[in-house]
DNA sequence: TTCTAAAATTGAGTCAATTCTGTTTTTATG
DNA sequence: CATAAAAACAGAATTGACTCAATTTTAGAA
């Protein structure tokens, strides 16, 4: 079955995603032109396209990568959450965001949320979308297991409220990279505080 | 003062943004060419650039108009809100959604915002900022209002409640332009339901 | 009225993403 | 081992946003 030309699939694409990744970080989304890229991998134009629709879908596998490391590393608080809602919420949007910039430089996110805005139907926009339900969902969770220990009244709408925490932390990391001057700690003390309203809400 | 050169920018000034409004809704945003936009405004396509650093800010000017008159009419909810903090976010909420799509598509609205992303230091890019930012200002007040009248606890954080009002209403918006199929009234009873959780906690 | 500098306009030219079409490589079959 | 169909590849051609040097228009001084 894995014949030569699955394996070469493989290796190519992770040549190009590997060209594409270095590239970005050094010349920017924008400065890392197709052609360099496809230099770089030692591929032709045609084959980049043959293996992504377009450019935005290179950067999305990239955003892939980060956004699934992050959501395993979450499952870890989720599992077992500090003993305080405030904590627990900070012990989880901490990780989301310490991690944030792993892989991926604040330029690079802005171009993945504009694509992922702009053509919310392309393969990397529904993706996008996708990895957000699951950050959503991981939120969720978290308040369920809180119900569960006690710490959460039992008639809280914990959907509701997990999109609420998470709409709110996402919009404040938009915000987190769209200033380029903008500091984690800053953030992350940021959503503390709005949760803080919350938390007062919701504890048993 | 006011001469015929003043008028004429005026006068084309005008002509580009209707042209550009009737082709971005037409054809959409990708689909309305500067070539088409400058036929249409019967200008030359070095004109539309000399008055607007690119095509983003064409539909950014556009964008303005919106949230401008938006902002106008929360403007009364602020001075006189409902007598229950739900209903009086509920109004503002719901000016500001059934407002949204008047001049802009939901087409027109991703395009925005993903160029706010994009670029945010351009002039558009600012200007949507600024824009974001007066609409968090006139939750702020609102809540302000409601403090003022005793409908609202004083010993809440005002800032950081409006912020997340607003960031969560944001997100919500910015879902729903995504979706095309997506409706105004499950937004608003969306919105409804997860400030429910917040009213709870604010409510003297 | 005539002239000149500043401002505005023009559209052909540039650049880079994406498409298209012919070629090459791989796989499956006899 | 041939060979035909399918898949992948290459890179030239296309397309459309944006630039820029040349030209035209305007405002105001003489």
């Amino acid at each position: 079955m894995s014949g030569l030309r699955a394996r070469q699939k493989a290796y190519r694409h992770r040549r190009i995603i590997e060209a594409a990744a270095a590239l970005f970080r050094e010349a920017g989304y924008e400065g890392a032109k197709i052609e360099a890229i496809a230099a770089q991998a030692e591929v032709s134009i045609g084959t980049i396209y043959n293996y992504y629709q377009n450019k935005g879908d290179i950067l999305g596998a990239i955003v892939s990568l980060e956004v699934n490391e992050v959501l395993n590393a979450g499952r870890g608080v989720v599992a077992n959450p500090p003993a305080n809602v405030g904590d627990a919420l900070d012990a989880l949007v901490g990780i989301y965001i310490e991690h944030s910039l792993h892989y991926l430089s604040k330029e690079m996110w802005r171009q993945a949320m504009a694509i992922s805005t702009q053509l919310p139907d392309s393969p990397f926009g529904q993706a996008y979308t996708a990895l957000d339900r699951s950050l959503t969902e991981q939120i969720r969770a978290l308040i369920a297991r809180l119900q569960e220990i006690g710490l959460v009244r039992q008639d809280i709408d914990g959907a509701s409220l997990g999109e609420l925490i998470f709409n709110n932390m996402n919009m404040m990391f938009i915000e987190f990279v769209k200033r380029d001057k903008a500091g984690m700690p800053e953030l992350r003390a940021a959503i503390r505080r709005q949760n803080r309203i919350l938390v007062a809400a919701i504890g048993v």
